[in-house]
DNA sequence: CTTATTTAAGATAATTTTGTCCGAATAGCA
DNA sequence: TGCTATTCGGACAAAATTATCTTAAATAAG
């Protein structure tokens, strides 16, 4: 569904989200090493994070990376995605054409186009302290 | 959404299953100009295809791909996917973790099952017949 | 100011997906 | 039989994605 990337950069965001409640920063080790990831791989995503103003990163020793507590409940999964995958998942269609007419559309539109859109609006109204309060009690999960 | 193979699968084989209900046998090279994909790499998807009693394919001079009329109806989309691309649809979940503890699930985890299991239902509703004959007005879009 | 620590950034490598090429096998036809 | 059109099947190549390595830049602490 969603790149490895993506994937990534969500349950990276989840665990920040998460330690940022606690006031904790949290450095790029600790989050590879949390979320089961590549840490060089993880690191040049965190940035790509950090570029799109979805979370803040320290340099230096005490550095890493963190989310100012009030704006958790603002970011949302979407802009995530959009800031790592970009938004293929809303314009393509699902058959991968080009572009497409809406006046005739093929069998499948009005099918894929309500798929599609529930799936948009569940990242667009899910926060990332949703995510991360939600799972409070199997943190464990992340390292899956 | 889908793999490239997995969106070149769709496309000939609704284009075979349009030919196939005029009782026309069609070749790998109509096929792959008709839905704009490289020759090769189409063949190898077709064979799949074929390997997996999707379709049928003949050798020789007048040779092709064809699927028996009868069958155009049953046919559904998730068997030429599940022959394409597997069931990683159907299995993974969207954060690509290994497993799950459906006791413990993430917060996600309605709201994703939800979203996969309405494409998978579709998928298995949506006959090759139905989308073939659903788009006879406008076949051209099968070019884009 | 120096050193240790940590992110930034770019080059490089491995893997997967997508795509190409070519000889072999098959079938129709003269 | 021999010729030709076509799929089959495997080896090969290119491109995209994922992952690693190396050096630079920033910064906190002594
Ligand atoms: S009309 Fe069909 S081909 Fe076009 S965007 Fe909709 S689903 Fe895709
Ligand atoms: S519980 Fe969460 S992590 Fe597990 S399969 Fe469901 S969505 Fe994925």
């Amino acid at each position: 569904m969603f790149s490895k990337a993506c994937e990534y950069g969500i349950k990276a965001s989840t665990y920040i989200a998460l330690q940022s409640l606690e006031m904790n920063r949290v450095s790029l080790k600790e989050i590879a090493s949390e979320i089961n990831s590549p840490i060089a791989f993880t690191a040049k995503i965190l940035h790509k994070l950090a570029k799109n103003d979805i979370l803040e990163s320290v340099k230096g020793p005490y550095g890493g990376f963190q989310i100012k507590k009030e704006r958790i409940d603002s970011i949302k999964l979407a802009h995530i995605v959009a800031a790592i995958d970009g938004d293929d998942i809303y314009n393509g269609c699902a058959l991968g054409l080009d572009e497409c007419n809406a006046l005739q559309p093929c069998p499948l539109h009005e099918k894929f186009v309500g798929i599609r859109s529930d799936l948009k609006k569940m990242l667009e109204n899910t926060s990332l302290y949703e995510v991360a309060t939600g799972l409070e009690v199997g943190l464990t999960f992340l390292k899956r």
